[in-house]
DNA sequence: GTCTATACTGAGATAGAC
DNA sequence: GTCTATCTCAGTATAGAC
C-alpha cells in the first residue's frame, strides 16, 4: 500500500511519545502498524531518520507560530524596543501551549530531551528559528555583551527543555505529562526575563571579550 | 587479580566520560581493562549499576563540598539572612570547579545529562543534597510561595545541567569540554540569582490568552 | 570467592527474491 | 514496493574451572 509510509510515521509518533525513543523497538512499531520490518528502512533509512520525520512534522507548526508571534509582537511595538519578556513569550508559548494545542508535542519533546536527543533535534530542526530569536534578543537587550547574551540564551534553552520534563519533584516513574501550559509559560517568562535583565557581573571570565 | 573490580571501574569511568554511556559497550570496557565480560556482572550486576558506582565515586566529594560551602556561608552570615546568590554558589561551584578540580566530572555529568540519565542519577545520588538546598533557598527567599520556589529550583537544575553541556553554539560534534569553570559559575549565579529574586507574576495559573 | 567460556535473546541493519 | 532470511552487535545469564 501507499499508506505504508504514513502508517509507520503515525505509529512511531504515538509509540515514541508513549514510551520514548530507545524503549520503542522497530519491531514493536511494525507489529502495531501491520507492516514489514524492512519497510521502515526502505522508507526512512534508519530508526533515527524515522524520528527525524516524526519530530519535523510536529516541530514545523510550532516554529511557524513562534515566528508569527515574534512578528506580531514586533509590529505591535512599532519602532519602540521590544521587551525581552515578549521575545521569551514568543519563543516559549508555542512549545507548551501553541500550534494545535497538542500536549503530545510537549510529551514527545520531553521524552526526547530526557533521552538526550534534544541536541540533535535542536540542531536539525530548530537552529534557524533560534538564530532569528538571537537577533530579537539582541535588539531587546542592546546593552548586553554578545557573549553574555549567547550564554543566557543557552541557559534559557536548558531551562525550557528541563521544564518540558514536567513539574518539579515528580516521584520517580511519574508521567511527564499534564503540565498547566499557561502557568508554566508564565513562570518561565518571569524567571527568565529577570535573568536576562540582570546586570553583567564584573570579571565574568578570565578570557578577553 | 583482586584489582579486577577497580580496573573495571576506572576503565568504565574513562570510557563513559570519553564516549558516553550508551556508546560504550561492556565488551569495549573489558577489552581495555583486560578482564572477562562476566566479571562486570559478577562485581556490579549490570551496566547500569556499574554506571551508578562510577557516578557515586565522583559525586560523593562534590556533594560533600556543596554542603560544606553552604555551612560556611551560613556561618558567615551569622543570624542574618543568607543571600540567594550564596546558596546558588554553594550549589553550583563544586559541580564545575570543585572537589578534586577535575574536569572529568563535568564531562561525565554533561555526558550523562546529554543521554537522559540525569534524572536517574539525581534521584539516586543527589536528592538528599537537593533537599538540604531547598531549605536554604526557602530561608533566603521567605516571601516566595513554596510552589513557585520549587519551580524555580527546578528551572535552576535544568539550567545547570544544560550548562554542563558546554559553551553556547558549539558546532555539532564539538567536544563538551574546556569550560572556564569560574566564568560559567559566575554567569550562572548572576542569571539565576535574578530569576530567583523576580517578583511572582499575578495569576500564574488559571488565565487564558 | 573469583574468574572464564559460552550461549541466549533481542536490537538495528541489509541483501536479494518476488 | 514489499517480504524473507540473515548478519552483527548489544546486554545478560549460567555452568563450571581455579
Amino acid at each position: 500500500m501507499i499508506e505504508t509510509k504514513q502508517k509507520i510515521l503515525n505509529t512511531a509518533e504515538r509509540l515514541f511519545g508513549d514510551q520514548g525513543y530507545a524503549a520503542t523497538s522497530l519491531r514493536h512499531i511494525i507489529a502495531e502498524a501491520g507492516v514489514n520490518l524492512a519497510a521502515i528502512h526502505y522508507h526512512y533509512g534508519s530508526k533515527e531518520e524515522l524520528l527525524d520525520e516524526v519530530v519535523m512534522r510536529k516541530a514545523g507548526p510550532v516554529n511557524a507560530e513562534r515566528l508569527a508571534l515574534l512578528d506580531r509582537y514586533e509590529a505591535e511595538a512599532g519602532s519602540g524596543p521590544l521587551a525581552a519578556e515578549k521575545v521569551l513569550e514568543a519563543f516559549l508559548a508555542p512549545v507548551f501551549s501553541g500550534a494545535d494545542r497538542s500536549p503530545q508535542f510537549v510529551r514527545l519533546m520531553g521524552r526526547m530531551y530526557g533521552e538526550g536527543l534534544m541536541t540533535m533535534i535542536v540542531g536539525r530542526h530548530f537552529q534557524p528559528v533560534v538564530n532569528r530569536f538571537i537577533d530579537a534578543f539582541r535588539r531587546a537587550l542592546p546593552d548586553l555583551p554578545d557573549e553574555e547574551l549567547l550564554w543566557r540564551i543557552h541557559f534559557m534553552i536548558g531551562t525550557m527543555a528541563h521544564a518540558l520534563f514536567g513539574p518539579p519533584n515528580p516521584r520517580p516513574g511519574a508521567e511527564p505529562a499534564s503540565l498547566d501550559a499557561q502557568g508554566v509559560v508564565q513562570r518561565l517568562v518571569t524567571f527568565l526575563g529577570a535573568g536576562f535583565r540582570a546586570p553583567v557581573s564584573r570579571a565574568a571570565g578570565s578570557e578577553e571579550k
